[in-house]
DNA sequence: GATGAATGAGGTTTCATTCAT
DNA sequence: GATGAATGAAACCTCATTCAT
């Protein structure tokens, strides 16, 4: 009556037993990890995630046994799932600018007020390292697209994306609070100078040219 | 009663003396914490720096009852000492618009290599506080030679320039060492971003409104 | 009334059968655990001898309610195999003496390397209780054989003998691996020292008094 | 009237003042790790020690970063006191064998119910390597004068005579408490083996000659 | 019976701050 | 005023044992 009701779903092939309930524990760590990391950063005792999940400090280990491991677990989740958010945004439009604005847009909306996620651009720890491949891959795409079609200014590069990324999420937790919203203006000023209006030659990596010439 | 019984105040200087001395403490005090805060940014343990002014924690603690102070102190320097500079370059040409990116550049190679100065942007302590009023009015000074001469974007304003500023100073810290001068070009980017160039209204503060208009 | 209804008890096979995989599961519990023990002695984490014997942590402490008492085990089965060696070797000779020595050798060539089986020694755990009480009285054989034969030093007692046991057991872990093959020399300088040719008597038990004349 | 009466000591050169509190402390600690350690082996909790020494665990930290650190401290200071008392006994008398059966008596006694003691023979932390090349050194001297004057067996180094103390004391550990002074039998034995009455040569280190011929 | 996840007290160590000298 | 030892609350992590499945 409980399980076995109509379309049965293929028995998962027993074993499953505990696993399930650790599944939930699982999930409920990464859960309070998420949100505690969020709100206070990186450096959270870790006894406070395990009450939050409810789970022993015990249970928290088995599932990661250093706290760099559940860190790197929850930033890869968020990262991941923000990722699988930006990818259909940019397909859902056939304008390369608007699926570039679209994801900064989208990226910044959604670290605002996550402060391990901002904290872990500074981090060189080994967790960033997968996220930000795949995110440089994204952005490459992007760009690429922008390029085709004659938008974007001469010279950009991905790492110039990625870095503006990463600049501007961290703005967004400076203004979080007092001024919400704020960081949309720097990203409109930051696009407008990324447009191919704009044709003077940006500075060559690593060059000490002069930064600007506004006549 | 104890020490001088036959009148005429014997040594005025002798307090004098010791106001020095602690005045010199407090110098070493400050000049040390800078160091270890610039190379180690604000979480390093109070005793290194307390050992490498050659003070003793006592001392330390009598000048700063609150490694928080101490830090506020350390920045303030820092930021006032930097801002007197920028003061003197901005007075040095006549052009507003290379007043203006003279000093972004300036900020920026500053704050390079600077873990602390950096991380206060993010920190919420009172260090932050007054340094910001200062380098707001300074910045305020600036856009307003910029605006004057018809040169900066309009409603460009100063807290747009600050966080901008805050922006792009954390690139420094995360490129630091393996991309120098990469930060560079994203401040060009952002100039080109703030020329009069580009008339489209920025979004008001607070809204919602799309971000970029490449057409 | 749960499963056997019909009379004539239908599978005492089947319960028999559960019986042999739980007396596998328990030999392979002991055996990994006497793997373990020997190399890294009693400290090490219970879950390590579960990995190893293929059993889940529930399955060991069914069958081992605790860890001293699975140690104990072990250490007995251990004992036993040995003393049952010693047996065969000591009814190969007829010489007692030799019977003796042998007996030492034996104990201690075995006990080389594994430190469990040494540091059991010093443990006042319930471990060590009944391995004893076999040695003691295997020993008491070996000493009564010697004595009738008037090979033995006067006074000298099974406990003398034990303790003599324990203590170049003891010697052989510290010296193992540096100087492999030095116990020989004391074990030989202790034989000596109980042989008949000793006339001396020697304290007893529980006195202070001086402990040796050699002139 | 309090400090300079008579024959007052050279005044220590000032900068001392906490330096006498410290060093309470630091005795404090070391007597209470001492008694602990003895009492229940290497393994206790560092808090417990702090408890009995009416310190903080920053102090205890303070004066030993390290746990192990602590150990070697205790444990050095009960062989150097030891060894003085060694020596001291050993100058009293004239006989070689006297001073040579002394030293072993007075070294079982002291370590006696030291469970730190005897555990830190086995062990092989960098705590024991000083303490045992002072040990070696003494035991050394005492051979030589045995050897000097033909009362020791031929062959015997310091090593059997190092290894031998170590093996005895362990033993004293296991006697402890149910037979005391059982260890002087033992002892006794072993020095009889060792004089020079028995002629039969010892088997080189690493061989494996038959240990005892008896006949 | 078997499984292995969960438990949580305890282990060592750090560090901002206070206080006796 | 200066000194630096003392403080003690956390911090991270381990492991013998229990218990739901």
């Amino acid at each position: 009556m409980t399980s076995a009701d109509q379309s049965t779903p293929p028995r998962p092939p027993a074993r499953r037993a505990r696993r399930a309930d650790a599944e939930r524990n699982r999930a409920a760590i990464i859960e309070a990890a998420a949100v505690v990391f969020a709100e206070q950063g990186c450096a959270v005792d870790v006894r406070e995630i395990a009450r939050r999940s409810g789970v022993g400090m015990g249970t928290l280990y088995r599932h990661f046994p250093t706290k760099d491991e559940l860190l790197a677990t929850v930033l890869e989740r968020e990262f991941t799932a923000w990722l699988t958010a930006a990818h259909q945004a940019a397909a859902a439009t056939e304008d390369p600018w608007e699926a570039l604005t679209g994801f900064f847009e989208q990226a910044l909306a959604h670290q605002a007020g996550n402060r391990a996620l901002v904290e872990s651009h500074t981090a060189t720890g080994a967790a960033s390292r997968v996220c930000a491949r795949h995110r440089e891959a994204f952005i490459d795409e992007l760009r690429t697209r922008c390029v085709d079609a004659g938008l974007l200014r001469e010279g950009v590069t991905t790492a110039d994306l990625v870095l503006l990324s990463a600049s501007l999420s961290q703005v967004i937790q400076a203004t979080g609070d007092s001024h919400p919203g704020q960081w949309r203006r720097l990203l409109r000023i930051s696009l407008d100078g990324l447009s191919s209006r704009n044709t003077e030659p940006l500075p060559e990596p690593g060059s000490r040219a002069e930064s600007s010439a506004n006549g």
